[in-house]
RNA sequence: GCUCGUGUAGUGUAGUUCGGUCCAUCAUGACGGACUCUCGAUCCGUCGACCCGGGUUCAAAUCCCGGCACGAGCACCA
């Protein structure tokens, strides 16, 4: 039998592992008319990490199916989360630098309010929605109990005077709320005539006082959805009652819902989750010193510490699609970093704790003379040299002097006495440690700030001075990588820690 | 309470649709080794998992039943 099938079919036999599956998993439905996605936060902050899922996801997908992405704000709430005006155009370029080109399409919410107050009012006027006026713990204790509201029962009429109302300014915050009617009965109370518009007097950031009455975000997407000819809707599980109720509007509307796919919360262990009102409340109370503190899981702050574009992609796309909740490390978001800038990040040598020898050259032969040569990067993947003019002094740091017996990386086998240092040979003459050091004329001093347990240290030291260039990411000899971001005439260079 | 969702190594993830190709994939991590004039890179190796209990079956991560755990929604927030 076996012989048989090793004739005939020898592949068979073959056991092949499986593989992981990489990238993004096909979009269920219909994708052959093209696929549009949204990506849509509220504009009460700059965009977090957590908001990069969303982001990342969304451009994979139009990129693979050459579809669009609607960049949306939903910013119609005034009160609990009112939007930033500056955050619209840090969000857009945000997005942009994670994606890699801007959105297709990009619209404000509170630019749209004709539109919903349109729907709304063909909603009222078709009976399967009405305007409800009982306050929300007695329509809490209803829903509770599957009992109609007194509203319920109102004709359409009677509904739209009370909408005329609203609008007009003549009804407090609370005293009505426009609803969708399904069902009391509904198994599920949180879609038992859910609430679609309110009331909000407290005029908006960017349109002002010019309307009263503003949609929920349950409304507002799904009518947006539809207008945008959205296909396929990514969004948090955590929003999967919201779809539930949208379809339901959806059916009265004679619409048909877009394709829904979900993922779970996500926590990361060194920020927790990812606030933007809670953040916000630290920068204000002074905790943090603005939206780009490095401390801060915000992308500006990512993006200022060094990471790549293309890493945090690289991370969400490999963590795909899935409604586990889960809690993961920065030290993976990191590797997938690494792993993108090592082989073209130039190497630089920064000395914390600098102690400085004076050399004594007497004993060694083959001295190479007043300048070396160091690779910008070992491997060679970043071509060219580093020149160092050597002088009589280096700058080596505490805890490597202290060894005694070390070799100054691509220069000298030295003995440490004192201040002062003999040199034993230039050639490697046996396997004592190496460390990185630096001519004392080719340092300048730089201070290297690192997040550590909420706060921020920063470490003094000599930084190698040579083709430095602001905003670029080095990796430190030894120590790690880290951006530069400031390079003052006088006074130390200023590092950013990024990672190992 | 009602409703919905999720459970695969330390952390994530593939496989679950149509049971066998799975002594379960890959990444990250830890540990060890090789190489390297960085504590970096590269290469090699090791460690480590199918939530629990039943059932069906020759065969269950996969199907069925019952638990348990965790998360979310039930806001006039998004």
């Amino acid at each position: 039998m076996r012989a048989e099938l090793e004739q005939a079919a020898p592949e068979a036999l073959k056991r092949e592992k499986h593989q992981k599956a990489v990238g993004l998993r096909e979009l269920p439905g219909d994708t052959s008319q093209g696929v549009v996605l949204r990506f849509a936060p509220n504009p009460n902050g700059p965009l977090t990490l957590g908001h990069s899922r969303g982001v990342a996801i969304n451009s994979e997908y139009a990129r693979v199916y050459d579809g669009k992405v609607v960049l949306r704000f939903d910013d119609t709430d005034t009160k609990v989360k009112p939007p930033i005006p500056d955050a619209y155009d840090w969000i857009a370029d945000e997005y942009e630098w994670l994606a890699g080109n801007p959105a297709d399409i990009v619209i404000r919410a509170s630019d749209r309010m004709p539109v919903y107050l349109e729907h709304a009012e063909r909603m009222i006027a078709g009976g399967f929605g009405y305007v409800c006026r009982c306050s929300s713990v007695s329509f809490r204790n209803l829903r509770e109990d599957k009992q109609d509201c007194p509203c319920r029962g109102k004709d359409a009429t009677e509904s739209l005077s009370d909408w005329k109302a609203m609008n007009a300014g003549e009804m407090e915050e609370g005293d009505a709320v426009v609803r969708v009617r399904t069902e009391m009965t509904l198994p599920n109370p949180a879609l038992r005539d859910w609430p679609a518009l309110r009331i909000q007097h407290a005029p908006h950031p960017m349109v002002g006082d010019r309307y009263k009455v503003w949609p929920l975000l349950d409304f507002q997407s799904a009518i947006e959805d539809h207008e945008q000819g959205i296909t396929h809707i990514v969004r948090g599980k955590d929003l999967m009652d919201s779809t539930r109720k949208q379809t339901l509007l959806y059916e009265h509307f004679g619409w048909t819902y877009p394709e829904p796919l979900y993922w779970g919360r996500v926590k990361v262990h060194e920020f927790g989750g990812f606030s933007t009102s809670g953040m916000r409340a630290s920068i204000e109370a002074g905790e943090h010193s603005g939206w780009g503190d490095t401390r801060l899981p915000t992308l500006r702050a990512l993006r200022r510490r060094g990471f790549r574009a293309q890493s945090l992609r690289d991370f969400w796309i490999d963590l795909g699609l899935t409604q586990k909740d889960i809690s993961i490390s920065m030290q993976t978001i990191e590797a997938f970093n690494a792993k993108r800038i090592d082989s073209s990040t130039e190497r630089r040598s920064f000395v914390r704790e600098p102690v400085i020898l004076s050399l004594d050259s007497n004993l060694a032969t083959d001295n190479p003379g007043s300048r070396i040569s160091v690779q910008k990067h070992p491997g060679g993947t970043v071509e060219g040299f580093r020149e160092w003019n050597l002088g009589d002094s280096v700058a080596v740091q505490a805890a490597d002097a202290a060894v005694g017996s070390i070799r100054l990386k691509e220069y000298a086998d030295i003995t440490v006495s004192g201040e002062s240092a003999a040199v034993e040979s230039y050639g490697r003459s046996d396997d004592r440690p190496v460390v990185h050091w630096l001519p004392l004329e080719m340092g300048r001093e730089a201070k290297l700030h690192r997040p550590e347990d909420g706060s921020i240290i920063s470490e003094s030291g000599l930084l190698e001075d040579f083709e430095l260039e602001v905003g670029k990411v080095y990796q430190l000899e030894r120590v790690g990588f880290a951006k530069l971001e400031e390079l003052p005439e006088n006074g130390p260079a200023s590092l950013l820690w990024l990672h190992r």
